[in-house]
DNA sequence: TTCATACTGTGATTTTAACTCACAGGCGCT
DNA sequence: AGCGCCTGTGAGTTAAAATCACAGTATGAA
């Protein structure tokens, strides 16, 4: 048996704090803000804690209000998530997902059988291509694309941290091994035409803007550039947390640890339309879930 | 924003479909038996659907009810085990944790990272041990037995079903090939004494209950019969999904993919006093939820 | 500095939901 | 048939939720 807080004021509660605005979260419930600051206060008394820092009459999230949210939140999304589906029993569950290329092939795949797992019900079409999303002929439920993006009519949010590091097989380190930044003027550097200013970037930062390496190989498509570095042809400046599962399969190394060059979070980009389908939340439920789970990146 | 049905409807209705009754839903609640009917009631009329089938004054789950049960009751422990933890701020949260070698070495130790994330401020203390529970020296917050199991005054569930299965290392299959159960006549057959049973039982099902291997290897610990097998000396009748990891990193093989031998399942053991701390239920939590994601069997 | 705007806080009051109580009906068992 | 146990329900009571109107505070623009 367990025990509950009050949960109408719960409710008003995830409202507030995700919205960080008392009135904000009253027009969002159809109730006054007086109402709202009541129920906050009633739920604050019943806890006691402070669960919002107020300053002038402004309120911001306290740090005990911001882990209470994190985990409510995903009690009442269950909660809300079940009752769609109810009230939606005959809704075909059909999700299209238009994906990179890249994210696909190596975060996306590798995991899908969880999302199949969970929700068996859902067909799932899975559509790869690098278009900027304003240019896709063909409709999509979600999109995933790196951002920040310039999506109008869309909902989007970032659910996974990218960073790039030298990338390359465990045999070419062998025959040539790296052990600074400068080694890698003895080696071919692989380069893809999606990201033409990745390793000026990360040479920069490196401290040998003007290295010269061996050779280059440039590749049309990001994947194709991570295929050659793993058949031993190079050292490519690899996208992770996404070549993680390489790296576990003894495929790729990584030579040099930092710099860690942070660079654009993957986004989900759902149309304002669809943000309400049960199948599109929870698709992107579990692509926010799946990539919490994974590690963060080195510390620099 | 998400569409909440009634919650202290529903809240009462966790308590009422949990305990197939609305008298001792009422009882736990301590309020009266009219009230949870009409409340029940309330939340058929809102979502449109019988919850409950209803004969002759009792109440039994209906489909429906009993799907929704399952999801809205995941919501509520969240927001419970939430709520609890901000209610106890204080409490140590130490966890001991007893399991079988096996299980603790091939599937819990590789995914206990996941748990140290989601759970950082947790001090988890992993003691192996294969004694019966209740011949333990030590206290445990939770065990993990295989069962079915008599362990009085405990909770006990079952989270991850186990199959046996032959395996070997790539090399071994190399070297003498299996195309079938017979061919195991060529092969070491590597016993632990904790199954001692486990060989006999599935030649059996295999069709040759009679077979005689080249030879046999006995271990003690069912953990050494697994390393010998990946180190190359024979073949294991090896426990599903746990040597999963092994067989992903190209250590051990699945010469014969029938017959598949279910036997039993791991069970999370925690005395009873011990349940609703919300750091025990937190870990046993985490274990249906990573089980879960596992690949079921293949179809025998 | 003043003023306007936007925000949260709160007491008194109103409205709504939750609950009680008492009676009713149904089923299973003796 | 009688009894025990269960759920159903209308009328009434109680508690919670919400409104309304006024108050206080911070910020930005003139």
């Amino acid at each position: 048996m367990n025990t509950y807080p009050p949960l109408n004021a719960l409710r008003i509660f995830e409202a507030a704090a995700r919205l960080e605005s008392f009135s904000a979260a009253a027009n969002e419930l159809f109730i006054t803000h007086g109402a709202v600051s009541k129920q906050i206060k009633q739920l604050e008394e019943w806890l006691g804690v402070k669960l919002f820092d107020r300053t002038g009459g402004r309120v911001k999230l306290s740090d005990t209000g911001w882990r209470y949210l994190i985990q409510v939140q995903d009690g009442l999304d269950l909660i809300a998530n079940a009752t769609s589906q109810l009230l939606q029993p005959d809704r075909l569950r059909r999700l299209t997902v238009n994906s990179t290329p890249t994210f696909a092939r190596h975060w996306l795949l590798p995991r899908l059988t969880q999302f199949r797992d969970a929700y068996p019900d859902v067909e799932l079409h899975l559509v790869t291509s690098d278009r900027d999303i304003s240019r896709l002929d063909a409709p999509f439920d979600i999109a995933i694309r790196r951002g920040p993006g310039d999506w109008p009519g869309h909902i989007a949010k970032p659910f996974l941290e990218e960073w790039e590091q030298p990338l390359c097989s465990p045999a070419l380190l062998e025959r040539a091994p790296v052990a600074s930044p400068a080694d890698l003027a003895r080696h071919t550097l692989l380069y893809a035409d999606t990201r033409p200013t990745a390793w000026q970037r990360w040479l920069t930062l490196a401290g040998v803007p003007d290295l010269k390496p061996a050779s280059t190989l440039h590749f049309d498509r990001f994947s194709l550039a991570l295929e050659a570095a793993m058949d031993g042809l190079g050292v490519v400046l690899g996208p992770m947390p996404m070549a993680q599962d390489e790296i576990a399969r003894g495929r790729l190394t990584t030579p040099l640890p930092s710099p860690i060059v942070p660079v654009r979070a993957y986004c989900w980009v759902a149309p304002r339309t669809a943000v309400d389908d049960p199948t599109v939340s929870a698709f992107c439920h579990w692509l926010e879930t799946c990539a919490a789970g994974l590690n963060v990146p080195p510390a620099t």
